[in-house]
DNA sequence: ACAGATCCATGCTCACACGGTATCGGTTCA
DNA sequence: TGAACCGATACCGTGTGAGCATGGATCTGT
């Protein structure tokens, strides 16, 4: 036979009591069925687990061992129901999130911590995806939650993250270079380093607005802004970057503000799934819906 | 309801299937009885485990928590009943060990080491305990094992772990402080520290042997060899102390060996139970039954 | 020393839980 | 749209396990 969960039961029971019939009533049982089970896990395991003293019994070395293990595995199910249903309720989850390379460096850090305010006991897994591919991972269940540049699919649910606006990278040797104040578009070269619009599309676009597509059609395309901020460097052109990157500080590279009249904002969202089965994900979005400011 | 194992069994399965038909098949059942069972599981955990999605089922969150408890508890159920038997045969277990003060400075290290090498596995507990303590505890099953001094209660098995003669500690400030060889007794004084009859009966009764009842008829009882030392250094006399603790250099003591005729030797014996029900006891009993001399 | 009490083991009966067969209902491809 | 697939449900039969009654062994008190 096999063991069973009612064994185990009535054997830590005469294992405390050492007394079968205090046992059987602390099971809400009588004596016979518990003699019963002990000698059914007696035989199971071809090992006595009790000396029968006619007074009491004793349990034997091997019955002290099996009694650790009774234990651990009765208290592991006790605690099971619950540690599941926290994981239902999302109480206790993993949030699986994906950002963008150039998103990482603005706001990953606070919306980490937002998360962990709105949703203690939730733990995340990083994952760096480009906006479209996070949006398949989203639709394949892949990954809860993403850092994304706008347009964003309507099946999905999104917030607004951070919003910044753009500023010019150039070479050392460019004429702009040297300089404090903003500068106009129309004052660089024709030359830009430009989003790739498959990797990029939404910095693509924007940087094609801003500067004209006919003055866009630049030779070199990248879609993460280290590449670009090398190819600056190399001083193959100028390039359109988002303000929060001027925190990298690259040997070589210069960093200007732009004119009011040029200015533009890019914006990054918090994208999910609202049919989601993560309860976690749901605990957040909730969470996002009734108090979309606390801890921004 | 309660858990059991049968649904933990079969949720596991589904749940590494992702298909009741399969995991009814591989645990050599139909699929409805398993429909039942994850059914049961959900009703008492009040949680959804499976995404019911027309073509086959997909975990939840939850599923994926509950998933680790349940394998953790069935693999527990794995190991136990091996454990368990293992603990019967005294492959692994606990030797209770006790030993008296002084017989722990000439041989429990030895002792111990050769208890290693006849039952690898078996781990020692040890206490102090007198002689009389020891018979005490064996027979009361408080320990497994004994290192004691003669006489040995015949319900008991023993064996001779040692055997050493007799030496005389005297003060510093005694005439027999000074000088090399051996001396006889009649030249110590007639103050001599005595071994209290109750806790070291044994040593009592050798040395009223040696000495003659009359003259140890002394002021000065203890059992405990470090408190003899202790008066010997006082100056309030002599007192015989087994060879081993020699080993023990106390300032304002001195040793000297006695002639040949009245040398005495003590001994020192492993003593237990031969009904103890600790298998490792039994086992460690049958390998000195018939490898007496096994790593001594 | 003997009678009673205590405690675990066993025989018997019965009910309920659990598994199997048959079938339904919903989803997914061709 | 029909066929195939998959999980859920209905119904029935069997075997496990609980209770009651009692046996057998050991300990206790007078």
């Amino acid at each position: 036979m096999d063991l069973s969960l009612q064994q185990l039961r009535g054997f830590v029971a005469v294992a405390e009591e050492l007394h079968y019939g205090r046992a059987a009533e602390r099971l809400n049982l009588t004596q016979p069925p518990l003699t019963r089970q002990i000698q059914g896990l007696e035989r199971t395991l071809d090992v006595r687990l009790f000396d029968r003293t006619g007074r009491g019994v004793r349990l034997t070395a091997a019955g002290g061992v099996f009694l650790e293990h009774a234990r651990r595995v009765l208290a592991l199910l006790e605690v099971a129901p619950e540690a599941t249903r926290r994981a239902a309720d999302g109480t206790t989850g993993t949030l699986r999130l994906a950002f963008t390379a150039i998103g990482a460096y603005a706001v990953l850090a606070d919306f980490l911590t937002m998360v962990g305010k709105r949703t203690p006991g939730v733990t995340a897994e990083l994952t760096e995806l480009v906006s479209p591919a996070q949006f398949e991972a989203l639709a394949n269940l892949e990954i809860d939650i993403g850092l994304v540049r706008p347009p964003i699919p309507e099946q999905f649910e999104s917030m607004l993250v951070h919003s910044e606006d753009l500023v010019l990278a150039v070479p050392a040797s460019h004429p702009l270079a040297e300089g404090d104040g903003p500068v106009a578009l129309v004052d660089a070269t024709d030359d830009y380093i430009g989003y790739s619009p498959e990797g990029s599309q939404y910095l693509h676009d924007i940087c094609a607005a801003m500067i004209g597509m006919d003055r866009y059609a630049v030779s070199q395309l990248a879609s993460q802004v280290p590449t670009m901020l090398a190819l600056v460097r190399a001083g193959l052109g100028c390039a359109l970057i988002p303000r929060s990157i001027m925190a990298m500080r690259v040997e070589g590279v210069r960093y200007r503000e732009l004119d009011a009249a040029d200015a533009h904002s890019v914006t990054l969202h918090a994208c999910w799934s609202p049919d989601s089965p993560n309860p976690a994900l749901q605990r957040l979005a909730e969470s996002l819906r009734q108090d979309p400011h606390l801890g921004t």
